[in-house]
RNA sequence: GGGCGUAUAGCUCAGUUGGUUAGAGCACCGGUCUUACAAACCGGGGGUCACAGGUUCGAGUCCUGUUUCGCCCA
């Protein structure tokens, strides 16, 4: 017997290590072998989250999603991959690790040296990374973990080195000394999208530079950051702007240092900001380092690694950290009457989003990849639809990435990560190769004689080997069965945050070296927010942890809550209310079914759907039947809400509220067919359901489906990798549903209008079926008990008028007379009457308006046409009826 | 500044290719321990669909403009 209520901990990590452990979410679970040649494919690459991640609601949401579609698919019979796995995150994972010596007072990272250093991280990783795979796990995610990868592991790193091997032989990758933002914390370059440009109050320096050979002449430059000034090799001016016209050409002497530093004429310089005037610091900008390279200005770098001020600035600010070097700059030229002004200036300052300190634009030699070209066969393959954005207007977004991208810079000075396989000669000389040995080959073949290389330190950004996700993670390079089955991937799920980082990069390398675009779809899902919209953030105290809440109320409750909200286009706000009724939801289930086990309602083998007789049975069955195809649909087209709405509503709405409801006459009666068919339709029903809700809550009806087990029809398998259910074929379903609603109509109306008139609940009433027709007196025989019992009736007759006082129902073509006489209020009733009839009296007046208004008469639709007027003519036989009514009722 | 999205009941959200009577859950009000379920059941009130125009026989839905809130990019 089934508890009262359902009770997760459990039962969900039994199922969970039952799948596992038989396999259920290997590749091509579910199918024989025979059966898996001929089954079409359906994979996912999972986002590879990262190895110092957990899981938090984005990941709950993204999860969700994905496992609803594998569940799904596998449940239709494709050969179905959940390809999982993790990145190496370079800087976040360096970070933490550093933190953690730290923290123990052991050696630091220089003190340990790079392979001890590299050899602590792989210790971490092994002890503590990669939590986020079992939190994973509780949610339900049925990955195939057996397959997991991580991007440093073996086979990736050789893809990884392959690629960069390739690219550089094929001429996409290149070594530039640019400008890169650079993290004077993590000490490393950064790319543009980890930088975040926050608003700040800031000031805006003017300085008087002298001009030379014009005695007591200057020209005034604004800056926001003065201690660049030492790098000024240049000022520009707007060549149209008469202001300074004639001092173009002319040199300035640039105070503190006493450099001669030209005027120059360039566009850049906007009349309309400050001055007019701008100092360029092509060093330090990286628009300066555009208008110095137009100008043929001198580029001298004033700043170190960390960000403190570098030999090439006069001795007494050597050494200075930036911030300080800023405020010693404003205090000499204040000094030297040279500060002509300072203005309140709120402008935007570039933060390192992992380090949280300023970006230095910084001039470095780095690795480039030539993304320009790259991102060109992958906008073609979304301008072609073979990969397709849902929602469709993400697509705009990634064009407009895409057509406006920069050259991608794919060193980091890390030590975490692929370590550039670039090897450099004595002479500087470049030899790029995948291993050391290839190298030495190509330099022996260079110099003719053996000369010592030294191999690049730098590592390769993170999504360098992330982008390679979607075809490494199947074996490539080497050409395997898995590559040629799963690739291309069906779809990306994904935030739309991440259509920089992982989408356009993943579409990029995929085109490029698959010459086919890595997904068919790319499902764009919604972020998910707090109750009152806001973000989730650690600092603001809002995070709700997916994991509290599965502990809280079971990972089916939060699974449905996700799914029911992910509605397209919009953003989810999450709370525990929200978590807590379907937690409800799947309590009712559960009751459901310990009512069914309560009446033995047993699954029966070789039931047909054709061979039910009950009416009800029917109904049911379409209902059912309908459901499913609502499911199919919904999940086909990405609106997991819309399927989870019809779940909802055929699980509570229809099987709980009414079904249940109207078989328990039959269930307590004596009718032994009857009682089989329901019994067997019941059984069939909640096995049928399980099916179309396992994608959504995979634990209970697992659980569910093996409580249903039986000596009349053994589980072969378990739900998880069971047939989802195909087309059902029943007779007779136009009556039975006319029938079945009817009834439902019926009992509701007597309901409202008992509550109305304050009949006790508990109160039985006699019932009068006045003047029925044969029909109508056939469908109050066949269906008396059940409205006897729902409606609360002492017994059911019929008569050939209405008696004296009694309250009268109008239901279609029946007149449902309460004889009630003494007890009710004559005043209510009269008035519930007159409400009634001034309702259908609207309804008359304004189907009537619109069926005299000519142009709708000749315009419509014949079907909208007649719909009107049938609604006329029952709206006008109704308020004869309570007309009628009325009448009678008045009389007493 | 450019782009995207959003505005529907007190709250959170549905609302198909336009079809006339806009739904659900929560909250609220009244009633019920009716033999699956009080994490439940029965009944009820509550909406000028942001605003202003337009197209149409017909607009929550399509078009234009305004406003709100939010996000992304510069």
């Amino acid at each position: 017997m089934l508890d009262k209520t359902y009770q997760p901990d459990s039962i969900e990590a039994r199922h969970y290590k039952q799948w596992e452990e038989t396999g259920a979410f290997k590749a091509g679970a579910g199918l024989s072998d025979k059966d898996k040649k001929n089954a079409e494919s359906f994979c996912v690459a999972l986002p590879p989250p990262n190895v110092t991640g957990s899981l938090h609601m984005g990941h709950a949401l993204n999860n969700t999603v994905q496992d609803i579609m594998i569940r799904y698919n596998r449940m239709r019979g494709k050969d179905t991959l959940w390809q999982p796995g993790m990145d190496h995150a370079g800087i976040a994972t360096q970070m933490v690790v550093e933190r953690q010596l730290m923290e123990a007072q052991q050696p630091g990272r220089v003190a340990l040296g790079r392979d001890n250093f590299i050899e602590k991280i792989w210790q971490w990783k092994a002890e503590s990374g990669g939590i986020i795979q079992q939190q994973q796990r509780r949610l339900g995610a049925s990955c195939d973990w057996s397959r997991s990868r991580f991007t440093m592991d073996e086979g990736m790193t050789e893809a990884v080195l392959k690629t960069f091997v390739e690219l550089h032989k094929q001429g996409y990758i290149y070594r530039a000394k640019r400008l890169v933002n650079w993290d004077p914390k993590l000490l490393t370059a950064i790319s543009d999208i980890e930088v975040e440009q926050v608003e700040k109050d800031g000031k805006l320096w003017h300085f008087n530079y002298p001009i030379k050979d014009m005695e007591g002449e200057f020209i005034t430059v604004a800056t926001t950051r003065p201690e660049t000034m030492f790098g000024d090799t240049g000022i520009a001016v707007h060549p149209d702007d008469e202001r300074y016209k004639h001092l173009v050409g002319k040199t300035v002497i640039l105070p503190l240092v006493g450099r001669e530093i030209p005027i120059v004429a360039d566009e850049y310089a906007d009349p309309e900001q400050g001055s007019g005037a701008v100092k360029i610091t092509p060093a330090h900008d990286f628009n300066d380092f555009e208008v110095g390279k137009r100008a043929n200005l001198e580029v001298i770098n004033i700043l170190d690694q960390h960000a403190h001020l570098n030999k090439n600035v006069p001795a007494e600010f050597v050494g200075l950290e930036r911030f300080k070097a800023r405020k010693l700059v404003v205090e000499k030229f204040e000094e030297l009457g040279l500060l002509a002004r300072i203005d309140d200036n709120p402008h935007t300052v570039p933060y390192g989003d992992r380090s949280g300190v300023v970006i230095e634009p910084w001039l470095s030699d780095q690795w480039y990849v030539d993304a320009k070209k790259l991102a060109v066969p992958a906008m073609d393959a979304v301008r072609n639809g073979k990969t397709k954005f849902v929602p469709q207007n993400w697509d705009k977004t990634y064009f407009d990435w895409m057509e406006n991208i920069e050259p991608w810079c794919i060193s980091r000075q890390l030590w975490w990560g692929h370590q550039i396989p670039v090897w450099y000669g004595p002479d500087g000389e470049i030899f790029v190769a995948q291993n050391a040995e290839e190298a030495q080959v190509l330099a022996d073949a260079h110099y003719g004689v053996k000369k010592p290389l030294e191999r690049d330190s730098d590592v390769l950004d993170t999504w360098f080997s992330s982008a390679l996700w979607p075809f490494a993670t199947l074996g490539w390079p080497e050409k395997t069965l898995e590559l040629e089955r799963y690739y291309k991937t069906n779809v990306l799920v994904t935030g739309f945050d991440i259509i920089f980082f992982w989408v356009a990069r993943m579409m990029m390398m995929g085109t490029h070296f698959m010459q086919e675009e890595p997904f068919d779809t790319v499902y764009i899902h919604a972020l998910v927010r707090d109750e009152f919209g806001a973000k989730m953030s650690k600092s603001k105290g809002n995070v709700i942890d997916p994991l509290d809440l599965i502990e809280q109320y079971g990972a089916d409750a939060v699974r449905f809550t996700l799914s029911s909200m992910a509605g397209q286009g919009r953003d989810i706000r999450l709370s525990n209310k929200a978590v807590e009724n379907n937690r409800n939801f799947v309590t009712k289930l559960w009751n459901a079914c310990r009512f069914a086990e309560m009446h033995e309602c047993q699954p029966i083998e070789g039931f047909d759907t054709q061979k039910v007789t009950l009416k009800l049975s029917k109904w049911l069955l379409s209902e059912l039947a309908e459901t499913t195809k609502l499911v199919e649909l919904a999940i086909e087209e990405f609106k997991f809400n819309e399927a989870s709405s019809a779940i909802y509503k055929f699980t509570w709405n229809v099987f709980c509220d009414w079904y249940i409801e109207l078989t328990k006459p039959i269930l307590f009666g004596e009718n032994a067919t009857d009682k089989a068919e329901i019994k067997a339709v019941t059984a069939y029903v909640i096995d049928q359901l399980l099916h179309i809700m396992h994608p959504f809550m995979p634990f209970v009806t697992e659980e569910l489906w093996n409580r249903f087990d039986s000596s009349i029809l053994e589980r072969k398998s378990m739900l998880i990798v069971s047939i989802w259910p195909s087309d059902m074929k029943i007779n007779g379903v136009n009556e039975a549903k006319a029938e079945i609603n009817w009834l439902i109509k019926m009992i509701g109306e007597i309901r409202s209008v008992r509550a109305e008139m304050n009949i006790p609940a508990g109160a039985k009433i006699p019932a009068i079926i006045v003047n029925a027709s044969d029909e109508v007196a056939q469908k109050i025989q066949s269906n008396n008990n059940v409205l006897v019992k729902m409606a609360r009736l002492e017994q059911i007759e019929l008569a050939e008028k209405v008696p004296e006082g009694a309250i009268q129902i109008i239901v279609d073509d029946v007149l449902v007379a309460l004889p009630l006489a003494g007890v009710i209020d004559v005043q209510a009733e009269l008035d519930r009457l007159t409400k009634a009839i001034e309702k259908a009296d609207k309804d008359i007046l304004s189907t009537e308006k619109r069926l005299s208004n000519e142009s709708f008469v000749a315009k419509a639709p014949k079907k909208i046409i007649d719909e009107q007027k049938t609604r006329l003519e029952n709206a006008k036989l109704l308020r004869e009826k309570l007309k009628a009514a009325y009448e009678r009722f008045e009389k007493i």
